[in-house]
DNA sequence: TCTTCATTTCTTTTT
DNA sequence: GAAATGAAGA
């Protein structure tokens, strides 16, 4: 726990300020400043695309370098866990082994690891398992049936969000039932519904995710010698995306700052100390741009970042404005939008690199029309020698995804959805996880509820409810009824089942801290007979679930074998931190379709910004929320900056949302993008879609259709307008059809065509047709709606 | 207790 | 258009 300055300086290689020449390099004056200033507080505002990580791992290896600080003294923040294995790579390519021992991680991930090691101080199990939104929602839907709530007017979607609220604020229940006017029965109801849910979780053994923010700050405001276990030890803290921080989360890192008092100094400290015998708070670096807050839906508080400031007082602020990703284009149409945000602090983002490429626009007439456009550009993209890795396209929703997903499999464009079809969410998943979680945390009822009758084994509610009974009877969780079912006086057969099913838990829960994941899921399937069941019942989609359990298995082993000493608790908590964000893989030569939010911090040459219209992007929920209309635009801004050099802005005018077909208008934020640069492939049709006339005014011809806009006709040009929704590429099969060059193809969409080429085996087999209208189109032959002339 | 079928409700974004 | 309910029948 100490720490030696300026010894042991590599001679020749340091700089004057202690630092290595080549940590310096290429950086410009800010980039510097904000690597070697030193003091108590620096706040680092970095436009998007300003190398702010560039800055913060060489910040870090510059504090390691020059032995300023031991690596396990540092602790960095990050928003994914992907973001923070990208930190700690980069870092340990500029200082190397020496990077090892840092804590690098989430907010989540670094609370839970807290949490685990002082679990008895807060008065809970090592062994805790934190729930996800789902589980949050199953169980406050299980509290307000039970209360009759729902008859008025509860919801446990609206309670967990407003529980969230009050949880990201650090209000608990005793403190909000404080507060509360209770003779408001509607009020009364809530504090009944959270007060229950705060019960039951404590008995279950249980975090939710906000828990894990704020029992930390509790921890550590309580037992200020366990906080100042962690003061004395991190020296160095410092937070990325500080500007989607919410008030728990700022609360955290106060305490991870504060000043240790001198009663919880150890007396053999090394350590250097201020004048009242205390040890100083640690340092403390922040990066942020409040023009990318997006989060405030989950509490961020853009105030963090405004008011730095004036909450650690001399403080340093250092802006970076000078962009390396995007071209001149992309930065203009991107400062252009911001600037519409009022109440912010002025920054424009600029670049040496050049004007580069328009942005390119384009108005379909559906959804599909839209997706259709997106494929044929990447087409393109792809035949200029384009790598698929470098394309994104960014949707507001995730409903979104669908229509470009079936043009992509026609098209036979690979394509990646990080987070999309959310693996750990579906039921077959969350069964076995739920399985895993007794097993580990056999405390957890939900979890228990979950499995007790998956695969069927005859145990129905009504049996169910007998046993929860016995238990609240004799005061015990759900899952010591098991073995002495023989008292419920149920039938034999239903006793059976029960009993063993406890004899499976018990089993593995007897290795449950020793054996691998691997082993465990692996015993219990076999012995559940569940991953049977589902392959042996002759449904398609149980197939599929049985295959989803076999990957799962697999990533059961997959983690035995990057975390050889990985225990089944460390495997579950993996899972349950697990986001979006850490699954995307920009090397396996596939596009990636990805929600905005999704998308920040990432950066990709070409990037396809689609359903821009009003009520999507601003979304319809964000109208009336206070700053709705802003946090849409910053989300916008999020995703013009991610383009480096091709950007494309695309809409529909009518879009599909839930069966019905209705009318889309182009986005208010279309209009706050300079006309000029612009180059619209295909605008709207007829009247009414031209906000203020501008945005939506193409320039010279319409390349796509041939037109130029004065002469587009009433009627959309193209071959098909109507796409029925019933041909989607996945339920078609065309077998056998073979193919070879020279043959002529009639195509539901885009009429009759020649083949020109035929590649790929098997239902991979792609035909490049030339079409008469449409032009030429790359086809996943196996499926795509065409018949042979 | 399980299955099937009809009805209903909901859709923003996520650690 | 899906997922989650609810009701009715096996």
């Amino acid at each position: 726990m100490t720490y030696l300055l300026d010894s042991f300086e590599q001679p020749g290689r340091a700089t004057a300020g202690g630092i290595d020449n080549a940590l310096l390099d290429g950086l410009n004056p800010q980039q510097r400043e904000a690597v070697t200033y030193r003091g108590q507080s620096l706040l680092i505002v970095a436009g998007a695309g300003s190398g702010k990580t560039s800055v913060l791992t060489r910040r870090i290896a510059g504090l390691l370098q020059t032995r300023e600080a031991w690596p396990s003294q540092i602790l960095a923040i990050t928003f994914t866990n992907k973001a923070a294995a990208e930190m700690r790579e980069r870092v340990k390519s500029l200082v190397g082994d020496a990077a090892e021992g840092m804590w690098i991680s989430t907010f989540h991930s670094a609370c839970t690891r807290i949490l685990r090691r002082q679990a008895e101080s807060m008065g809970m199990k090592q062994s805790f398992t934190i729930y996800d939104t789902a589980d949050q929602r199953a169980l406050l839907k299980r509290i307000i049936k039970e209360l009759g709530a729902d008859t008025v007017g509860f919801t446990p979607g609206g309670a967990s969000s407003r529980i969230s609220k009050l949880k990201n604020e650090l209000t608990d229940i005793d403190a909000f039932a404080r507060s509360v006017n209770m003779d408001d029965p509607k009020e009364a109801g809530f504090v009944e519904i959270f007060k229950r849910y705060t019960s039951a979780l404590r008995r279950a053994n249980a975090l939710d995710f906000d828990d894990i923010i704020a029992e930390t700050v509790y921890l550590f405001r309580a037992f200020p010698d366990v906080a100042a276990l962690y003061q004395r030890r991190f020296r160095h803290v410092l937070v990325d995306e500080y500007q989607d921080t919410n008030h728990a989360q700022y609360a955290l890192i106060r305490e991870f700052v504060r000043a240790v008092a001198p009663h919880n100094v150890p007396a053999d400290t090394r350590m250097q100390l201020d004048p009242s015998g205390g040890i100083p708070g640690a340092s403390l670096t922040v990066v942020g741009d409040s023009d990318q807050s997006i989060y405030a839906f989950r509490g961020a508080d853009i105030r963090n970042i405004t008011e730095f400031e004036r909450d650690f007082p001399n403080s340093k602020v250092i802006l970076l404005e000078q962009n390396y990703r995007s071209t001149q284009n992309i930065l203009d149409a991107a400062n252009a939008v911001i600037s519409n945000n009022f109440d912010r602090k002025a920054k424009n983002l600029f670049t040496v690199v050049g004007a580069g490429e328009k942005i390119i626009g384009f108005t379909g007439y559906s959804g599909h029309d839209e997706a259709q456009f997106v494929a044929d550009e990447i087409e393109s993209l792809r035949s200029a020698g384009g790598s698929l890795n470098d394309v994104a396209i960014f949707v507001r929703t995730n409903s979104q995804t669908r229509p470009l997903e079936e043009i992509f499999i026609r098209s036979a464009i690979p394509y990646r959805i990080p987070g999309g079809t959310k693996f750990y969410e579906r039921a077959e998943i969350k069964d076995a996880m739920a399985y895993l979680i007794q097993v580990a945390n056999p405390d957890d009822d939900l979890a228990l509820r979950r499995i007790m009758n998956v695969p069927k084994r005859g145990i129905g509610p009504a049996t169910e409810a007998a046993m929860q009974a016995h238990a609240n009877r004799i005061g015990t969780p759900l899952r010591e009824v098991l073995a002495d079912a023989g008292q419920l006086g149920l039938g034999p057969k239903v006793t059976a089942a029960i009993v063993e099913l406890g004899t499976i838990l018990d089993d593995a829960g007897r290795v449950a801290t020793t054996a691998a994941p691997h082993d465990i899921l692996t015993d219990i399937l076999n012995r559940t007979g569940y991953h049977k069941a589902l392959k042996s019942s002759g449904d398609a989609q149980d197939e599929a679930r049985a295959e989803n359990l076999e990957e799962l298995v697999s990533q059961t082993k997959e983690f035995t074998t990057v975390n050889p000493e990985g225990s089944l608790i460390d495997f579950l908590t993996g899972v349950a931190l697990f986001a979006a964000a850490d699954e995307i893989d920009d090397e396996d030569g596939s596009v990636s379709i990805m929600t905005l939010h999704t998308a920040k911090g990432l950066e990709y040459d070409a990037v396809f910004l689609t359903g821009v219209e009003e009520d999507l992007l601003p979304h319809r929920m964000s109208a009336n929320e206070p700053g709705g209309l802003q946090e849409e635009r910053r989300l916008f801004y999020v995703g013009i900056t991610r383009a480096r050099k091709r950007l494309y802005i695309s809409l529909a005018t009518s879009r599909a949302s839930f069966g019905e077909v209705n009318v889309a208008m182009p986005s208010r934020y279309l209009q706050e993008i300079p006309a000029d640069l612009i180059e619209w492939k295909q605008s709207g049709g007829s009247g009414g879609f031209r906000p203020g006339g501008r945005a939506l005014n193409a320039r010279g011809p319409a390349m796509r259709s041939g037109y130029s806009r004065d002469e587009l006709p009433p009627a959309p040009p193209r071959v098909k307008t109507e796409w029925t929704s019933a041909v989607t590429g996945l339920v078609r099969d065309n077998g056998d059809m073979t193919l070879e060059a020279g043959d002529r193809i009639r195509h539901t969409d885009f009429g009759e065509g020649r083949v020109t080429a035929v590649t790929g085996e098997g239902t991979k087999r792609v035909a490049e047709v030339q079409f008469d209208i449409a032009g030429r189109k790359r086809l996943l032959i196996k499926i795509a709606p065409i018949e042979k002339l």
